[in-house]
DNA sequence: TGTACATCAGTGAACGCGCGTTCACTGATGTAC
DNA sequence: TGTACATCAGTGAACGCGCGTTCACTGATGTAC
């Protein structure tokens, strides 16, 4: 598995590719990026992209893993010996922080739809949903919360999904300009849900 | 305030031009609006249009406020007799599912920030937040649920907002494909984010 | 160690496209007397 | 009722722009003997 010099001038050439093209997606948003502008930025021409990436779509891709890979770095600092419940009630509010300071990342990583396609298909590993879902896990299993009849703790985790993302969301178009006490808001709402679960 | 016929062929081309936009719209999402095809299908030249639009973002503007109208009727259907915490819940069902019967109005809605900026400010009438602040209120009046302490109406109809706008919009982007039943896991998830408020 | 050659990284120019907006204009419509 | 005229709706052509991608190519790098 060693890498000719070759290989790596290669593989260092795509990250720098990437980390240009991550710059101008903080900078202008994923719909906006602009392969040419890329180019010079890297210091490349135009056509020299095409022999790291295949397509544009391509180059938003890689970049959409190294983000979701990103989150979950933040995610993993919520430390697993919290009480369940507190846990989950931080891994909530990481999620957040991490949509309002990073809009346009967190814009690019939702947009591609997940490979997923039902609950019969396994979860992907080393996804930030799944530790949400382990968190959720552990948190039934302890008895903090209980499940309503036919909710299995994938609907909960789903459930708490949707309440995060709605508050990320908001965030970053509604309520763009909007003041308020979102960090205590939020953390009530997160306490409120599960709460509901008992 | 009677009209010119002059005055009545404007507001109708107007309308017209609008009509073709939305349709465009609901095709290819509003990012991709075009002025020359919405020209081309409502057959007028380019030019024409700013006959009755001084940019391409007043008619997105004008275009978004019609939506959030077509949103307040749907939600108006539910009938204001229905038990508070029942009400509650079939308007977040309602509004979800305009979401996902209308992905590209819906994102064209909420591009847009509010123009009200903090809580101060005064609720705008006729809106569908407060259709669902009313009823919210209304629950709490009637005992149905109680306000944990410092949060108020307000902000137990934003984290119910945000729920049912998160709900929707995973719908929309990373859930796109995925197939469950969403229908029931939602009304669920709205009632137990209401029974975490007793 | 030198040399011949294949591979590779990168370029410049072009293709073909669509965009929002402006401008000078024309022919039709409506108004005032 | 007819006419002169102002206003209006609408056009065609252009401005100036940026885009993703492809193609034939060249000079540099690495490899094999």
């Amino acid at each position: 598995m060693t890498q000719s010099p070759r290989q790596k001038r290669h593989e260092k050439s795509q990250q720098v590719i990437l980390d240009v093209a991550a710059k101008l997606i903080v900078e202008n948003g994923y719909e906006n990026l602009s392969l040419r502008e890329v180019a010079r930025q890297a210091d490349y021409s135009p056509a020299a992209l095409y022999e790291y990436f295949k397509s544009k779509e391509d180059i938003l891709f890689v970049l959409s893993e190294q983000i979701g890979d990103q989150m979950l770095v933040l995610m993993n600092e919520v430390p697993a010996s919290l009480p369940p419940l507190e846990r989950i009630v931080q891994l909530g509010q990481v999620y957040i922080r991490f949509a309002v300071s990073n809009p346009s990342k967190f814009q690019l990583m939702n947009s591609l739809p997940s490979k997923r396609k039902s609950l019969d298909e396994p979860v992907s590993a080393n996804s930030p949903y799944k530790l949400v879902l382990n968190a959720v896990s552990a948190a039934i299993k302890s008895g903090d919360i209980k499940r309503p009849k036919g909710i299995h703790a994938e609907e909960i985790t789903y459930s708490l999904w949707a309440l995060i993302h709605g508050a990320s969301m908001l965030r970053l178009t509604n309520l763009r300009d909007f003041q308020a006490d979102f960090e205590k808001i939020d953390q009530v709402a997160i306490k409120t849900f599960l709460k509901g679960l008992e």
